[in-house]
DNA sequence: TCCATACGGGTAGTAGCACTATCCACTACA
DNA sequence: TGTAGTGGATAGTGCTACTACCCGTATGGA
């Protein structure tokens, strides 16, 4: 296969898939002579891995990066690689004000109703605590029974997540479980989401046709 | 208030703050002089409002200004405002491509299987179809069973928010639970998937320490 | 009264990101 | 034998969301 098959299979141009190349994102096809290179399947493989972080997940090419080459890494304990993967899967935040203390506290107190052990300097709780403090911004209170519904929701989907991941055969399989799941899966709930309110919304005009 | 103030209350620079106000996001103060000009409190939470949809939300200043036209549009029939709202909150999709029948197919035969009635034309209808499309082309399958624990999530969640923009008292303040509602919350359900993610591998881990 | 600072309004410039275009000598294939 | 495609390199592009600077004017403390 040579690049313009591949680009064509990964979805891309030609200009790009040379981008990629040349950044280390895909590794260099095998040479058959000065000028001509032959790449396999898991080219293909690699970079519809790329386009589905990049796209789906809208990742920032640093991230995208930071995760292959973990991936690629041998050396790197599973343990750390799934880390860099899950670290690297926070959506990148914008605005990093100060903490707002009180949303910081009202996380806290939320986990510790819950019962969930992570870490304290986890991103995702660090995302959580913007939201919260955005949402108090804008003179909204939160408190635990407003955020408990949907971190049941989020518990249950997780956990079978995670189940799945364990159950990955091999490294490399394990990391792509753990990204995909991530990132695509979130997109998915997002999506259900929003179709699901679409379709209370319907529900609720059925009952209430002057609104 | 002036302008310094205003952009202080809301976390941005002054230049920013006559950025948003050049471009119609924010209604101009009321002149006191030839150069002096007053903003209250409703510059500050709309202002507020702004980059909670920029930053929390990560929508384009594009599809911010049109949910903000339509809000300021009081000619507009609520059920039409609240349309606009939901379209421009849907992420903005990069990649374009042919849409994937077997993805559109499997979509469709899951929101049957479910009695969702929604618009064929729904952009988050398009975008499961499209993160299906992505799992497919991945080698992953997805099918009704992986789904549904997915759907029956998003479902409850999304009968409680439909209530609760029922419930608003005005127009504008009905819009502002939806924007804030499907923006935030999307962003407060992915941060508590994460951190739920985590936990399990946690538990996982001290279950199994070799791993 | 003086004057540093801030103001509003306008135009022009910038940073970062993810590509994209063009060039080159060379190769494959009809 | 010609024409389209190839790997490799360098330079440029389009877009977004700001940011910098300038001007003449107003404010508020010494």
């Amino acid at each position: 296969m040579r690049i313009s098959e591949l680009a064509r299979a990964g979805g891309v141009s030609v200009a790009t898939a040379k981008f990629y190349l040349r950044e280390g994102l895909l590794p260099p096809g095998e040479l058959t002579a000065a000028n001509q290179a032959a790449y396999g399947p898991e080219h293909v493989h690699r970079l519809r891995l790329i386009r589905v972080m990049l796209e789906v997940g809208r990742m920032p090419l640093s991230s995208v990066r930071e995760v292959l080459v973990a991936l690629d890494d041998p050396a790197l304990p599973m343990h750390d690689l799934l880390a860099v993967a899950h670290r690297n899967l926070a959506l990148p935040r914008i605005g990093e004000g100060p903490a707002d203390p009180a949303a910081v506290a009202e996380v806290d107190a939320v986990l510790e109703r819950l019962g969930w052990r992570v870490a304290d300097d986890s991103p995702a709780r660090r995302d959580l605590a913007g939201s919260v403090a955005a949402l108090h911004r804008l003179g909204w209170s939160v408190d635990s029974d407003v955020l408990e519904p949907y971190a049941r929701a989020a518990d249950s989907i997780a956990e079978r997540e995670v189940e799945y991941v364990g159950e990955a055969p091999s490294r490399a399989e394990s990391v792509e479980r753990l990204v995909v799941g991530t990132v695509v899966f979130e997109a998915v709930l997002a999506a259900l989401r929003r179709l699901a309110e679409e379709r209370h919304s319907y529900r609720r005009l059925a009952d209430r046709p002057e609104w």
